[in-house]
RNA sequence: GGGUGUGUAGCUCAGUGGUAUGAGCACUACGUUGACAUCGUAGGGGUCGCUGGUUCGAUCCCAGCCACACCCACCA
């Protein structure tokens, strides 16, 4: 027996539990069935779940679901990432509450307590995935830095580095001076701020009186010019070029160079160059062989070379502002409005700095990424993300890889004595190339930096499958089919993995790419902790169900838009569960279960036929809506099918035959029910798997999980076994809505006059007579054919399938059932003008397709005919 | 500065070269009809951002404009 009442925490986790260890998710390697797969992208291993994850893992288990239903051999492979500067900082964070440092523990010790940390609160986020019905083999759970991912990153790196393409540069790098690590361009946020621009002038040298103007908003990095550029176009400005000036406060000569980096138009005219913190300077210095002249240390505070040292960026710039001032060298003040870098994680300004860095040749890798997709091995979906794709490959700078970091991927480099650099996947292979360099054995020591997390993540699809050793894996699920991601990763992940994948497996690393955009909150906004609107779906999860955060997800995700979070709208999806719950209930309390050996296409009644018939039509659109990636119409084709048409008209249309007396309708309409609930619950499961498991698992004894139960493809629809219920259904709307508009009492007697009284509309009606009355709940319904007389104590209405006239005088308010006829007349006669117009125009008549000229004027006719038929009503009417 | 996307019912959004049978939520009226009030029935509500163009016909295609959102680059 179901509950009364739906209620989701009773059974998902049980079910999820039975799926799990019955091991339900895995593939079955010794079959030969099509392969699907789906590498998961890896959640932080210490991260929470939320919203977009949600929405990411629910499409990916819809599809999963789905393919695995349709008889394929599925893995959707799960793992977690261990994200480098985010752990990092996370325990450096709870490190900070004892007052411990990194530092203060050492590398190798810190190192182990971000494992412990990681053990310790590593479980959450798959807990999670769990919750949410995520069906992906947990048996093959793999993070970015155990053993085997890690070798994986050595090998490729190795590879890469002996190909070429990863190498070492000093380099003007993104800085960030908290973590005090080099940053890729990804990692850097541009804000608009008000800032100040700051006027001052440098003496020419040699000259008394003699000034050059200088604009900057970093007054405090002129410790760090080696020249100061103008254009040789500048007319102004021309004659200082070759002249020097002098640094005020230091008193260090620099020269006065012609350079088209100095806009005439921008700023004085005069751009002071600093090669070594800012990357256009540095272009410039390069040019002119300028020498460079570092001003920060790695915590963004100035060194030897000023006269602040030790002085953080911004109280330096204070002082040297004074400093000029006092020395009569500043000259104005102005807001400035501007851009400033801050690090995505760290929140810091991000400082140009010189330093050693590793970095990938991403512009040569780029080159096969972009011919995979440019030749459609792979699919973006929706297709306009290539183009985001395209612009950025093909713009693609040096990808710097390295990180001053301690937790991550340790680089595999060692260095001889003099600094030789031996690149070998372990220790005892960088021995052996040294003592070959060498023609001895010698000290190695080994690079400190570890990788961006983004490398390991690039080889998520190939390395979590196996490689590099040989696996049966890789051979079978390789490439994968579908990755399922957001927008906002497709620099850092996607093109990532492509570039290493084309690299490494010379095989894209998925057929397709779907990508999703964000969730957000009710009103637009993006979701933040910091504004404090973020919706946890643990506790979305608890209120509702699982079922109806992912079917909310599903229903919402139209490809290329932003989900909005609708609590309402959850609340209507969760609704929608009770109902399928309570049309199962009735279901069972009318002992409609599941019969063996039941032919759907043999049932004899119509309203059996009808179902049987759209419930194939709403498995089909399902079906085509899935393969199409449209998350939405799928979800909405399966609603529309289970609460419009199974729940508020096939159990209506049952409840006669069930409360009737006829025993051999009654078997043929429980067989079928149980039927059509079954079909619900196949289409439905990919989205709500939990209460369409419970409830398959409670209608009946199965020998198939409805997890593996057979997906329905390519049936035969009988479209005949449409039409008469169809009919029906219009009528009864019709009457009912007269009813309504009305006001007729229940129990009412109704003659209703057939519009195109055929002998079959006049069959139908005779034989639906007991249905069509029940449901328009209606004593007596009776039909005349077209030629009756219609007597004058009728009123007549006018519908698209049925004209009804009743005997209800002094039931009927004939005032207001004059004003809608009116209106009605109104809306026809200009409707009539505008067939007219059309079908007058002689071009309409030529160059429209026939077909649409012959619909126009059946509309013209039938409105015609209407228009007939509302004047001789209004007549009648008048006559009472 | 370059690019992308969006503007359709009160709200959040589907959709289409042929008079918008649009969806969910919200709203109004009625309703304890033997699954369900987490419900049922009926209903109101839109000149499809603005202006031009193409077309027999445009909400849909094209151009311009306005508004909003996002991405990239840069601003001495």
């Amino acid at each position: 027996m179901l509950d009364k009442t739906y209620t989701p925490k009773d059974f998902e986790e049980k079910i999820y539990a039975d799926w799990e260890m019955s091991g339900d998710f895995k593939p079955d390697m010794r079959s030969n069935k099509d392969n699907f797969a789906i590498v998961i992208p890896p959640p932080n291993v210490t991260g929470v779940l939320h919203m977009g994850h949600a929405l990411d893992d629910t499409l990916q288990d819809i599809l999963v679901r789905y393919n695995r239903m349709l008889g394929k051999n599925v893995l959707w492979q799960v793992g977690t990432d261990h994200a480098g500067i985010a752990t990092q900082m996370v325990v450096e964070r709870n490190l900070a509450k004892e007052g411990i440092s990194r530092h203060d523990l050492g590398r190798e010790k810190f190192v182990e307590t971000v494992w412990k940390w990681k053990e310790k609160s590593g479980g959450t986020i798959t807990k999670q995935l769990r919750r949410l019905g995520a069906s992906c083999d947990w048996s093959r759970e793999r993070f970015t830095m155990d053993e085997g991912l890690s070798r994986a990153v050595r090998k490729i790196f190795v590879n890469l580095y002996k190909d070429g393409l990863i190498y070492k540069a000093k380099k003007l790098v993104n800085w960030d001076s908290k973590f005090m690590t080099a940053v890729s361009d990804l990692e850097v946020i541009q804000k608009e701020t008000v800032g100040k621009m700051y006027y001052y002038k440098y003496p020419i040298e040699g000259s008394e009186n003699e000034f050059i103007h200088i604009a900057t908003t970093r007054p405090e990095t002129m410790f760090g010019d080696t020249a100061v550029a103008v254009s040789a176009e500048n007319e102004k400005l021309k004659h200082l070029i070759g002249k020097n000036c002098i640094i005020p406060i230091i008193n260090r000569s620099i020269p006065i160079i012609a350079d088209e980096h100095a806009d005439p138009e921008k700023g004085t005219g005069a751009v002071k160059i600093t090669p070594a913190h800012d990357f256009n300077d540095f272009e410039v210095g390069r040019r002119h062989n300028l020498p460079l002249i570092n001003i920060l240390n790695p915590d963004a505070t100035l060194n030897e070379n000023t006269p602040f040292e030790g002085m953080k960026t911004l109280e330096a710039r204070e002082k040297t502002i004074a400093k000029l001032e006092e020395l009569g060298f500043m000259e104005k003040i102005e807001d400035h409005p501007m851009v400033i870098p801050y690090g995505d994680r760290s929140g810091v300004i991000i400082e140009p700095l010189m330093t050693d860095q590793w970095f990938v040749d991403a512009p040569v890798l780029a080159k096969e990424a972009i011919r995979a997709v440019e030749q459609g091995e792979m699919e973006f979906v929706p297709k306009s993300y290539e183009k985001t794709y395209f612009e950025w490959m093909r713009n693609i700078q040096p990808w710097c890889i390295s990180r001053q970091l301690w937790w991550g991927h340790q680089m595999p480099i060692w260095y001889g004595p003099d600094g030789e650099i031996f690149c070998e996947e372990n220790e005892t292979e960088a021995k052996e190339a040294a003592a070959k360099h060498y023609g001895k054995e010698v000290e190695l020591t080994r690079e400190t930096d570890v990788l961006d997390t983004w490398f390991s993540s690039g080889l998520w699809a190939f390395s979590t499958l196996g490689w590099p050793d040989k696996s049966e894996y890789l051979d079978k699920f390789y490439p994968t089919s579908v990755l399922v991601t957001g927008f906002d990763i497709i620099f850092f992940w996607v093109a990532r993995m492509m570039m290493m994948s084309m690299y490494m497996m010379k095989k894209v690393p998925f057929k397709k790419c779907y990508i999703h955009g964000l969730v957000r909150d009710e009103k637009g906004q993006k979701m933040s902790k910091s504004k404090g609107n973020t919706v946890d779906p643990m506790e979305t999860i608890e209120k509702y169900g699982a079922d109806a955060l992912r079917f909310f997800m599903a229903a919402m995700e139209t490809q290329g838009r932003d989900v909005n979070m609708s609590e309402s709208r959850i609340a209507g999806y969760r609704n929608f569960a009770t109902k399928l719950w309570n049309a199962a209930r009735f279901c069972e309390m009318n002992e409609c279960k599941p019969v063996a050996g039941f032919d759907e296409n043999s049932v004899k009644l119509p309203v059996n036929k009808w179902i049987v018939a759209k419930a194939k039509q709403a498995s089909k659109e399902v079906t085509e809506y899935l393969n199409a990636y449209r998350f939405s119409d799928a979800a909405n084709a399966v609603y529309q099918f289970a609460w419009g048409t199974f729940c508020d008209w096939y159990i209506e249309l049952s409840k006669p035959i069930f409360y009737g007396e006829n025993a051999e309708e009654t078997v043929e309409t429980r067989a079928t029910a149980a039927w059509v609930l079954d079909r619900i619950l196949m289409i439905l499961h990919p989205f709500m798997p939990f209460i369409t498991t419970e409830l398959w698992n409670n209608i009946s004894e199965r020998n198939v999980k409805l997890i593996h139960a057979q997906w329905p493809l390519n049936e035969k629809i009988d479209t005949e076994a449409l039409g008469e219920i169809d009919w029906a259904v219009d009528l009864i709307s019709a009457v009912r809505s007269l009813r309504s508009g009305m006001n007729i009492p229940a129990g009412a007697k109704l003659t209703i006059y057939l519009k195109d009284a055929n002998a079959s509309s006049l069959a139908n009606l005779q034989n639906l007579n007991k249905m069509i009355c029940t449901l328009a709940r209606l004593e007596k319904i009776e039909a005349f054919g077209a030629k009756q007389e219609i007597s004058k104590d009728m009123v007549q209405q006018v519908f698209k399938e049925a004209v009804i006239l009743m005997p209800l005088k002094g039931v009927v308010d004939f005032a207001a059932e004059k004003e809608r006829l009116s209106k009605e007349l109104e809306t026809l006669n200009k409707n009539l003008e505008g067939y007219a117009r059309k079908l007058s125009n002689p071009s309409f008549v030529e160059r429209a397709p026939a077909a649409v000229v012959e619909e126009e004027k059946r509309r013209q006719a039938e409105a015609l005919e209407n228009k007939a038929k509302v004047e001789e009503a209004l007549e009648r009417i008048a006559n009472f």
